[in-house]
RNA sequence: GGGCCCGUAGCUCAGCAAGGCAGAGCAUCGGACUUUUAAUCCGAGGGUCACGGGUUCAAUUCCCGCCGGGCCCGCCA
């Protein structure tokens, strides 16, 4: 009954502690403790895959807070090949179908390859966030030799390695075929080449490049009979086979991964322990980031929802609490959640600096420490400034153009967000800045067209003959009541029809000066235009 | 064929990996205030937590089953 909290009472925390159990179990060093994450090369990083490291890394925290030595590998699989070009990639990419990434030139011309190009865009987003990282790459992984003494365990064993595919998914493929891809000597493609033999006093494994079916497609190999040395970095391990070696050379303790490779993970175990005698690292198991239609949000799809794209709108804390909030279940996920998001950091900010009171003890630590984790445990000494996402996009909005900044300083003073004197600091710009873009994008003022009575026709008439009269804010606030008033229109009705046919929408800022500062003859233009219209 | 997730207020969902109060936002309705300002403030209604069993002093939560919706894998990675 009597509950201790574990560290700072989320998942997390659970998860550490039972690595940790089951390390001292197996009586295992425990001075360095080591999480990993894959990353994809192959296509523009997506934010489920900044979803396998912010997961990996809050167990890499939870270890540290109960004082363990932690570091997060981010293993870069460059030398996948590549499968299918990525939609908004030119078609000329189609002539390296089957390359390994590193080795194809970056389309965009500011990195060394392709790969490089794509895992750099997820690494800065992890820099984002504030993700430390120990980066590693399989090409540089496999020239230098530190998977040889395991890519050779393996290839000695790989008939075990067949069975254990075969017992686990009823793939028939590796009771054959060795699992390791050559890349071809001759055409340099990688998944074309069918690995036959190994000899183990020369290193050599020897391939036939004779193409391989992906989803339907062939890729056509070039026919070529070669050897390869496996010290050579010139192929890599199948999958199958590929986790269990990093696990063990590398030491990994945890890897957090996706139900799409489970099959994959659940081999890899069997052969980290059975034929590598190594045991292999603890395992969560996540679902995948859906989007809104409900599809698998995929690397080589179009409109791929990235990092990038959030940051647009959101902050990295905001994606963070995405990430971790939940571990389990499948998330639907598109760019309207953001700003639900920010406000639900916004409130787990104020739980945590104990402005929002939470009865139960669990629970509030639970809220505190999911905050420290979107905050990477650096969380902000003192509290921001709490604006409402949707008033900012919605001010934003409303804003002239011109004088944008002006406008909403004033009316967030106007709003008690801002003392009198008080001006923009960095984090409020940052939140405009998000609010903006979100208001730019997405709620653009829609030239709606108005329909007007013969009555409020008169009315607008009689406003625009006054307004060219008026110089004050106050003033013109108070004719537009007049107005309304001695032509028998409710006054909230007539502010109505007026935000519509200026912004198009049913409400907005004090009329008086948001006119003044728009221009009155813009105004008075905007309002002749609706009556020609109607 | 194998596996996973979801089902909670009219809507969107939180709560479930640590069993102990049925929750939030929006919407609806009522009231107050109003020279409009994501108007604001106060209040109300709304639930078989899909369904059936089990464990338990106690189950939305854990276990088994079942129905419905969805996803992943079954090439490669």
């Amino acid at each position: 009954m009597s509950q201790k909290i574990i560290g700072h009472g989320t998942w997390y925390d659970m998860m550490a502690q039972r690595i940790i159990e089951r390390e001292k179990q197996l009586n295992r060093d425990l001075s360095n403790i080591k999480t990993e994450m894959g990353l994809g090369a192959s296509g523009f990083p997506h934010i489920g895959s900044l979803g396998d490291a912010a997961r990996s890394y809050a167990i890499t925290l939870a270890l540290r807070e109960m004082g363990f030595n932690s570091e997060l590998i981010a293993f870069c699989d460059d030398k996948d090949g590549l499968r299918k070009v990525p939609h908004g990639l030119p078609k000329s990419l189609n002539k390296y179908l089957g390359f390994p990434v590193s080795s194809i030139p970056d389309p965009f011309g500011c990195h060394d390859s392709y790969g490089q190009h794509m895992s750099s865009l997820l690494l800065e987003s992890l820099d984002e966030c504030q993700i430390e990282y120990t980066s590693m790459s399989a090409s540089q992984a496999y020239k230098t030799g530190i998977l040889t003494k395991e890519i050779r365990t393996i290839l000695l064993n790989a008939r075990r390695v067949g069975e254990i595919v075969k017992e686990e998914v009823e793939q028939d493929r590796y009771m054959e075929v060795l699992p390791y891809f050559p890349i071809c000597e001759q055409c340099g493609r990688i998944y074309t080449t069918k690995a036959f033999e190994f000899d183990p006093k020369t290193n050599k494994v020897s391939y036939l490049c004779e193409g391989l079916e992906i989803r339907g497609k062939k890729i056509q190999g070039c026919n070529h009979a070669g050897q390869v040395d496996i010290t050579s970095g010139k192929g890599k391990l199948s999958w199958k086979g590929e986790f269990a070696a990093r696990w063990k050379a590398l030491d990994i303790r945890f890897e957090a991964f996706g139900k799409d490779i489970a099959d994959s993970v659940r081999i890899n175990d069997r052969i980290c322990k059975e034929i590598l005698n190594f045991e292999p690292p603890s395992h969560a198991q996540y679902e995948m980031f859906l989007d809104k239609g409900g599809k698998k949000i995929s690397k080589s799809a179009g409109n791929v929802f990235t990092p990038q794209i959030w940051f647009k709108y959101g902050s990295p804390q905001s994606l963070l609490l995405l990430m971790l909030k939940r571990f389990t279940g499948t998330r639907s996920v598109g760019i309207a959640d953001i700003p639900a998001y920010m406000n639900e950091l916004d409130i787990l900010e104020d739980i945590y600096f104990g402005k929002k009171k939470i009865a139960l003890e669990k629970e509030l630590e639970k809220l505190r420490g999911l905050y420290e984790y979107c905050w990477v445990m650096n969380p902000p000494e003192t509290p921001g400034i709490h604006i409402p996402y949707n008033l900012l996009a919605f001010l934003a909005k409303m804003a002239p153009k011109e004088s944008k900044d002006d406008f909403l300083l004033k009316k967030l003073r106007d709003y008690k967000y801002l003392q009198k004197n008080q001006i923009f600091d960095s984090e409020i710009l940052r939140r405009i800045d998000y609010a903006s873009h979100w208001s730019q994008n997405f709620d653009e003022i829609k030239e709606s067209k108005v329909t007007l009575t013969q009555n409020d026709k008169k009315a607008i008439t009689d406003l625009i003959s006054s307004l060219e009269k008026c110089k004050d804010a106050d003033k013109i606030q108070n004719t537009i009541f007049k107005i309304a008033k001695s032509n028998n229109i409710k006054p909230t009705i007539f502010f109505r029809l007026l935000y519509s046919i200026l912004l198009g929408t049913t409400h907005g800022p004090r009329l008086g000066p948001y006119i003044l500062t728009m221009g009155l003859q813009n105004v008075v233009n905007s309002l002749k235009r609706s009556i020609d219209n109607n």
